[in-house]
DNA sequence: GATCGTAATGTAAGCGCTTTCATCAGATTC
DNA sequence: GAATCTGATGAAAGCGCTTACATTACGATC
């Protein structure tokens, strides 16, 4: 016998003795078929093992059903979060979700934009507003429907969900200062792709140019979002300038590496040094002292993306710019700056 | 001007003049076309922003260079990881990745295999040993290639690649009775569908009643591995059993829960209460204390299991079960029981 | 009993691509 | 200059499915 290859409908089709317009109609309107006929190909499919070929059905009848997401990294977790119920809320809607991430390189992105949307994505979800005009053009050229998430911008050409990166970062800022923080310094992610880096670094700035101080002069460090870069920057930072009384994260992440780095330093957290994140993930509750930060409602956006892309595909009219609030969650790891005195032992 | 459709590969060849089995070929073989057709193709591409069909390329070519891997969740870091480093490895040998997670329903495993099935995967990834026959037979009739990854078991009819989580588990808990403990419970994450919670709890049981006590005596809980549970598992023990020196956990999110929940309960881990974890997450290294755990090698894992795959894809023979070892990282959060003093202060 | 309506099924035309095979224009050889 | 080879190209046959349209069977209607 030779290596039998994946059955098709037509097999189906012989063995039940029908035809090959009957068997999909049993797959996919099976109210329009006889309860007879319906069960002998039901058994077929059953005896054949069959499933049908996914290429084949996507040129035939010109609906996938399919979502694209194309995310930064699946390793941090708010997008994980976000993603989940994106999918969750998908399904619902009939639709079906696939992934695809581009480590934060706009040329990942592109590529992968172009995958999916060959791979019959009807819609797309993206992150972020930083992109080439070509993936914009292509975008438009193909018709396919684009949402972007996790930034907000009423100014921008694709339609979004998301919240105001600089306003939420700026009023953490503005908490911090108030706090009496004069000496401060910034571990940012990377700015250059990334518009919700560059967004949150621009309301730090901004808040400390209000408050009278000089922008240009924050001692500021970039890199990737992990828990060493979080650790080394701290470290390299305190280096730099010794009396730094707060650290602004750019995300909790970040934050999280700069505590470890504050502890390996000896420096106790916030007594000694504030620190600051900025999405509020699992984690930022959960490390000890629990980490002041903005919070995300990853959860919401996600669900509320899925439902607005649905809408975007019945061709429904749908608002093109949704903001969310991501409001301050003022916890343990920020406080008061040290008096001067600790700072003296050490000069004196 | 009417609403222009997606352009085609006829399209792209009525502008440059050739035919299509040559624009096909310009981008599937371009060494196969002179310099000066594949500029002109090359450029109606661009203006027309083509991109192929891939579901037609799929029946045509009956190839899609792609892998599909069906997860738990991605919310759970350690797939996420795991994920990352399969996908990066499968680049590299020319594979693309399909995602799909099925929140730990052997029901939604099943559909999402077939769906990526249809969606021509060539070969699959799927997480443990716990599925029905049907779905096996499934894979057999449609001849797709697939590994096991995350655990590992020299018995099972699917190749797989991972740890034994028995051993690691035992060894752990080995650990923890060596260090004194005698009242001991357990947090485990749902076992009936799950066969890596179920192999820890057995490694678990196995060493207890080694050590001579009654393993179906030991107060244990089963929930999802989140945080919450882990917190509130922490808190139902505790009210059974006031006298609990160790709370031995079924992965790291769940002890961090019961670390959370310790704290809240105003007990000192590990002073008052040892808490262990497994997986080795970076949260385990980030609380404080930092978690006893079991590490598992994600990233290694990933990456073998991509190649191994792509192997199978070619062939190739390769090796049915393949074993990684996960050792334990003896940390701050395991120590020697408190002296009973403690205990009786409440009691007198 | 002729006429019509309806539900169930079949026929066959693609969907957009790849690939086999045939063709053809030049370059090479004798 | 004829014969041969080579590389570039085109014509056309599917890949496995859906669906518009045609056909058939059969009960209801007058």
């Amino acid at each position: 016998m030779s290596p039998r290859a994946r059955p098709t409908l037509e097999d189906v089709a012989r063995r039940s003795g029908v035809s090959t317009a009957t068997v999909s109609r049993c797959l996919n309107l099976p109210d329009r078929v006889s309860k007879s006929t319906r069960d002998k190909v039901d058994a077929a499919v059953r005896e054949l093992g069959y499933s049908p070929n996914f290429g084949a059905r996507i040129m035939a009848a010109r609906r996938t059903h399919t979502i694209g997401a194309v995310i930064p990294t699946m390793e941090n977790a708010i997008f994980a979060r976000g993603l989940q119920a994106f999918q969750e809320e998908l399904a619902e809607n009939g639709y079906t979700m696939l992934v695809a991430s581009t480590s934060y390189s706009q040329q990942n992105e592109e590529e992968q934009i172009r995958a999916l949307v060959a791979r019959g994505a009807e819609g797309l979800l993206l992150i972020g507003h930083d992109r080439r005009a070509s993936v914009l053009e292509f975008l438009a050229t193909q018709k396919v429907p684009t949402l972007v998430a996790w930034t907000y911008d009423p100014e921008a050409a694709l339609p979004s969900i998301g919240f105001d990166n600089f306003s939420a970062m700026r009023a953490l800022m503005v908490e911090v200062l108030r706090r009496g923080h004069r000496k401060v310094a910034v571990l940012s992610g990377f700015t250059a792709e990334n518009d919700r880096a560059r967004l949150r670094l621009e309301g730090i700035l901004d808040a400390i140019g209000d408050a009278g101080l000089d922008p240009t002069a924050v001692p500021l460090i970039r890199s990737d979002y992990s828990i060493d870069a979080g650790k080394d920057g701290l470290a390299t930072l305190l280096d730099r300038d010794p009396e730094l009384t707060a650290v602004v994260c750019g995300n909790d992440v970040l934050a999280v590496g700069a505590m470890i780095g504050a502890r390996a330093r000896g420096l106790r957290v916030p007594q000694d040094i504030s620190i600051t994140g900025f999405d509020d993930i699992e984690l930022a509750s959960v490390v000890d002292p629990a980490l002041t930060t903005v919070h995300v409602p990853h959860r919401e956006m996600g669900r509320r993306a899925a439902q607005i892309l649905a809408a975007m595909l019945h061709d429904e009219q749908v608002p093109t710019h949704v903001k969310l609030t991501a409001d301050l969650r003022l916890r343990d790891s920020l406080a008061r700056p040290p008096r001067p005195l600790r700072r003296l032992t050490g000069g004196a």
